[in-house]
DNA sequence: TAATCATATTGTAATATTGCAATATAAATA
DNA sequence: TATTTATATTGCAATATTACAATATGATTA
């Protein structure tokens, strides 16, 4: 035991899971921030952002690729990021749902 | 070494940090999705709609609750479960920030 | 109050994640 | 082609997560 039990669940749940996960660091979120921030693609200097080692950032920034998160293509000497749009469509399906829900059902039952 | 370095970041990127794990994992999602299709509380049936023991059921409602995402109150002899409207703000807003930005300038430079 | 039902906690094994030094790779430039 | 620059990979130690059996807790009912 340990591992996830992905077999228990749907394909849906578990890519919604991974997308999430992927989410789930703070440095993933300062790298999505700093993507937006900067409203453009980033060639290279995501490395200095962060208050992590370089083969650090470089794993995190493998995790958001994986994800389908960001997508990175290689610029000349150094790579250019930015974010994905395709891989947002899921994850941002899942929490309109949610939010329609919420705002039709005023579930304060407990 | 080895622990995610918290101190490193801002305060809002470990929030959302943490509510994009608390959804990580595919049962975390299964229970949310739950949550959504009843459309309702939920007073108890949680263990038996998901394919994983009562104490790991347990422990992934524990660690929804504790990142603000669902609320649990007892209800009798069972608790009620639902989804909690303030935890999601949040991670809501960070989503349509993207989206927004995804909107607004398509770039497609890599 | 004893038995039952629902949920939580504890303990533990298996596995995954995080972080970084060291090293490798691969393109650009001197 | 040697050097530099940018990024990736490997290996490893520290820590966290996942899952569940066993057990505890706490409310309800017999």
């Amino acid at each position: 035991m340990g591992a996830t039990k992905t077999d228990s669940f749907t394909d849906k749940q578990n890519e919604l899971a991974i997308l999430a996960k992927a989410l789930g660091h703070p440095a993933r979120i300062a790298i999505i921030e700093y993507l937006l921030k900067v409203d453009a693609c980033i060639c290279g200097d995501i490395v200095n952002e962060l208050p992590l080692a370089q083969p650090t950032v470089s794993q995190h920034l493998k995790e958001l690729k994986n994800a389908g998160i960001i997508k990175g293509n290689f610029e000349g000497n150094s790579i250019c990021y930015c974010i994905n749009e395709p891989g947002f469509e899921q994850i941002k399906g899942f929490f309109q749902d949610i939010t329609k829900h919420l705002d039709k059902k005023k579930n304060d039952c407990c």
